[in-house]
DNA sequence: CTTGATTTGTAGTAAAATTACAAAAATTAT
DNA sequence: ATAATTTTTGTAATTTTACTACAAATCAAG
């Protein structure tokens, strides 16, 4: 929740337009009127030149540029290209919450928001030495098992799925006791791969120490701060800001297949070509 | 292949940067220096001017100005206004091809884009109104039968689970035989949810075609031209841009997921609010 | 009022972008 | 292969745009 604001605080000195309307009251007569033709039509504002800028909000063509300077561009140029930065983000790096008055035209791009956001944040947080890791003991493995419980468990089918159109030995359960029974029976190249949207689950745990002593590999996907990522030989973290409280997780699901996604095709690299193309 | 150049053309918000490396292949000599050096970074190439571009990509600023107007901007301020505007969210809204000479961490980002581009675009072509029929047709429904075959039946699952912690009365059947048989059952208040990532599926196109002629609401996910849209009651179209051509979609089915998360979301709070909430 | 400080505009300069035209490649026909 | 035609590319001049220095105007306090 906290890493949420912060993001946000971080997107909001990127919207140009909403500092100019946020110092407008501060500003004095000729400045209050470049930014008032600018917030009448930013869009327009990108697209016209310093002198027809100047004619529309009739002052001098330096005061637009003193304008510029005011607010830390270093001309007028750069001043449109702020303004279009801060225009032209369609998505909102925002995690809304969904209230029960939205129409369809106000929870769909939440959604699809959180969802994207989600995403970004993984993209720039993901471990590629951790991933080039987990490839490496994937193609290496006797037999991978994907195990899973609830909304997870598709992430965990969709896996074996791929993984096994390559020809990988791979098998997913998302019975608990079939789980504890082959982990019971893991061997050394045997691979646990377990994944979990929540922070700590009791029965995925168990099934993990005994994968573990048994001296297999065990390889988690899971929130940062779950034991099971402490116990695990390799582990993965997402930690995802779900839009909705009603325990029903959005965007875990998907972001978690695009993180098995990459690890399969960094498989499908690495099989392609055995040499050190996938060292960091 | 083809499709995604007669999209890339029709759709004009489509963004610059995405267009350049579509067309990049098309391109002659000097065009092609020109979109090697903005796509090697579109940032400093809409901070830079003319002449410093041009000495960049080793060519005249004449040519730079072709290749301005080669892409339908009026000039070169105008072009570094759509790159700026393409590159505003943060996120490189391009679809790369994965090399086999990618090593982690170019391929990482690569796949996340590539979502993450898909997602965008279809949170901005999505139609409310559409959502808000099918959401209507759902809460009405006797039954819901999800069909899928291959990737796409993780998406029905997955749907399934959810709606049935709705208490919704829904089921979800990958085997085609099965299929046939409750199509061919179907009544007037059931509801045939379709959903396949390939254009034309002759055995899932059949499904549909007998749940039709009996009467049932037929509702297809899709891409935008398949037979099935024509088909069914109600459709919905995603059109997704993969990034590697080795059948293993990756991105339909993460859009499909949310698509199918907005649509819950609709039941959500149309059951929370039986009045019009959900209306556009 | 008048002085000093601040703000605003005028005019000139520098820089950037565009256009016209000529040279160089590339393509085609002979 | 080579001449002729077309296309592509660059040079140089022109136009447009942005910036700077300085002067005029406005404002505030004595």
């Amino acid at each position: 929740m906290s890493r949420a604001l912060k993001i946000s605080a971080k997107k909001a000195n990127l919207s140009l337009i909403e500092v100019i309307s946020k110092e407008l009251p501060k500003l004095n007569k000729t400045q209050t009127k470049v930014a008032q033709a600018i917030l009448a039509d930013p869009k327009s504002a990108t697209e016209s030149s310093i002198a027809s800028l100047a004619k529309k909000s009739a002052v001098s063509e330096p005061s637009i540029n003193r304008f510029c300077k005011r607010f830390n561009a270093t001309g007028f140029p750069d001043l449109k290209l702020r303004i279009a930065r801060s225009l032209a983000s369609g998505i909102c790096y925002v995690y809304p919450k969904i209230e029960a008055s939205d129409n369809v035209a106000i929870f769909t791009p939440k959604i699809f928001d959180s969802v994207i956001s989600n995403l970004a944040l993984v993209r720039e947080n993901i471990c590629h030495q951790r991933i080039y890791q987990i490839v490496e003991r994937i193609v290496q493995a006797r037999h991978i098992y994907f195990f899973a419980l609830g909304a997870s468990s598709i992430v965990a089918r969709d896996a074996v799925n791929k993984f096994h159109s390559l020809s990988l030995p791979v098998s997913s359960h998302d019975d608990i006791l079939i789980q504890q029974m082959f982990a019971s029976k893991g061997q050394h190249k045997d691979v646990f791969f377990i994944i979990s949207d929540t922070n700590h689950n009791k029965e995925l745990f168990d099934v993990a120490q005994t994968a573990k002593n048994n001296g297999s590999v065990v390889i988690s996907l899971t929130p940062s701060k779950s034991a099971l990522s402490h116990l695990s030989t390799f582990s993965l973290y997402a930690d995802i800001f779900e839009l909705s409280d009603n325990q029903m997780p959005l965007s875990s699901r998907v972001v978690y297949l695009v993180i098995l996604d990459v690890l399969i095709m960094g498989v499908v690299l690495n099989i392609d070509n055995r040499h050190d193309i996938t060292k960091v």
